[in-house]
DNA sequence: GTAATAGTGTCTCTGAGACATTATCGT
DNA sequence: ACGATAATGTCTCAGAGACACTATTAC
């Protein structure tokens, strides 16, 4: 096909989405008890139709003569303010599932590129959104029931996994909830698995975004078993309490402290001490701040 | 931004690249020696300007109301004629660096979405591709010179990796070479590392295709180490020494035998021996043939 | 027997996981 | 002393890696 030939057929939207993640301590009940941590999610309201009122990833058009990863910068910048923290492209969706920014008709799609972002709570707290969409920060919830696909012999043909995500955003008493029920089917044919991803329920979520948002956290969940990804949540100094508790929010399930510790620090040395400690007044041994070891990009890289 | 702004803001287009690789066996040199294998990729010559002449990753334009992953099966269909294989989204490839199918001026330019799919080549020999284009298997060979960035005073600001591609294709005595240096930067900035991927030289390969085969590679050999995804190369049966072959192949070294084995069949289950052997007389003693062992998915799905 | 590849057995060391124990603070 | 969390030590077992060894074929 010649580049004229090419220039005529298409007319399909490019937009960037950006899934930007933090951990935010939820309530500060005592002194003794530490804070409980949550993953927060930022969403913005919509403002036009379709989907007005519901929630949706942060995300606009490619503009002309611009890189799609600069474009995800930009839209970053835009909603909030916030600037180098980790990026990833996370995966391209696809038209015809009508999932995006743009109404779906035969003569106008559009095609979403996602991006997932991580930043530290604390660099949040200086920084606030400047454009005029509604943002707010959601915490996530995900849980999930796994059934096996089997034909009638007891041979099995695949999986299938039912996400429940819950968003809540609270606000004094004010409460906003999305929800959503994401079914994400893996199908053997031969030695070749297909996954399908697909929206069963979703409330109060734009589009097909919960679908973004499961696809995220299963990338997040891989990522923070063999990659530094989860430091890109914390401050400069932390705690090992703290460090565990997101790999703890992240997994999705408790980890033993002595051997976290181990990992951690002699295995993997993911972490290095500081002479610092916590300097609050609480009512057992402080703990020694550590922070994230710049050495082990040398191993890494 | 509403749909109708959106509509009117972008001239951008969309197309999808696949990278179709197989292993083939290059030459039966004796019946006591095992025939040696290959990595390679199928890449077609370009009729048309820019680049005319030189050598591309076969893909196209998606169709207007076509969901992104139903135009690189389709693409790849045109290409090969084949179906049914494993096929992967691998990255989205900005517009600004002019690195695709279209012209790059400030109103046209291109995104790009390519795709990684695996053949083993028994599939292969039966059918061939029906396009006009003409495409060639060229065999892959990388090799990688690595140098650390510092500042003057020893401390580590990042990592630079040189990737020396060569892509050969062999008929008679005729052979094509394609060739080039692509410039993996991965810079620390805090805690955040920026990766920067760049062609350095590049002959005979068109656009900047050879960043995305270089990404492909990295991709591949990741893979390789926690998926099934080499057995998409493998035909039905084979033996251990050959997985082993592609094993090594793909990661670029050298395996010992009796801890491959060991991980394969007793740690991993990647395998299940069959109760056929290599029927073809050879001097030594014959080898069980395995096969893919479908109980693998019930654990890795 | 010899050449060549197929396949097994054994030893060491690291790291994962479970769990018991000690340390250090405020009150 | 007590409550609470921080931090360390110990034991077992699985798996990675290195390497010596045995098995089976054609000639």
């Amino acid at each position: 096909m010649t580049p004229e030939e090419f220039d005529k057929r298409q007319n399909i939207k490019v937009s960037t989405d950006v899934l930007l993640y933090t951990v935010r301590n939820e309530n500060q009940e005592n002194l003794r008890k530490l804070p409980e941590k949550k993953l927060q999610l930022l969403m913005i309201k919509r403002k036009g139709e379709p989907h007005k009122g519901e929630w949706a990833i942060p995300g606009g058009a490619v503009e002309s003569n611009e890189d799609v990863d600069a474009a995800a910068y930009r839209e970053l910048k835009e909603e909030t303010n916030i600037d180098n923290v980790y990026v990833e492209q996370l995966y391209t969706w696809g038209a015809k599932d009508c999932g995006l920014r743009s109404k779906c008709t035969r003569q106008n799609y559009a095609v979403s590129i996602s991006y997932m972002a991580l930043v530290d709570s604390e660099k949040l707290n200086i920084q606030a959104g400047n454009d005029a969409e509604e943002a707010k920060w959601f915490t996530v919830q995900c849980s999930t029931m796994a059934t096996n696909l089997e034909d009638g012999k007891g041979s099995v043909l695949g999986k299938e996994r039912d996400y429940y995500l819950t968003l809540v955003h609270q606000e004094g008493d004010k409460e906003i909830e999305c929800s959503a029920i994401v079914r994400v089917k893996h199908i053997i044919e031969g030695r070749v698995v297909y996954t399908e991803r697909e929206v069963l329920e979703s409330s109060n979520i734009a589009f097909d975004h919960a679908k973004i948002i499961q696809y995220s956290l299963e990338r997040l969940q891989n990522k923070v078993e063999y990659t530094n990804i989860a430091f890109n949540l914390m401050p400069e100094f932390f705690t090992i309490a703290e460090i565990q508790d997101v790999y703890q929010i992240l997994l999705g399930k408790e980890l033993l402290t002595p051997n976290f510790r181990k990992k951690i620090i002699d295995v993997d040395r993911l972490v290095v001490p500081t002479n610092k400690k916590r300097a609050e007044k609480v009512g057992h041994r402080p703990s020694i701040l550590y922070k994230f070891n710049p050495d082990w990009f040398n191993k890494n890289l």
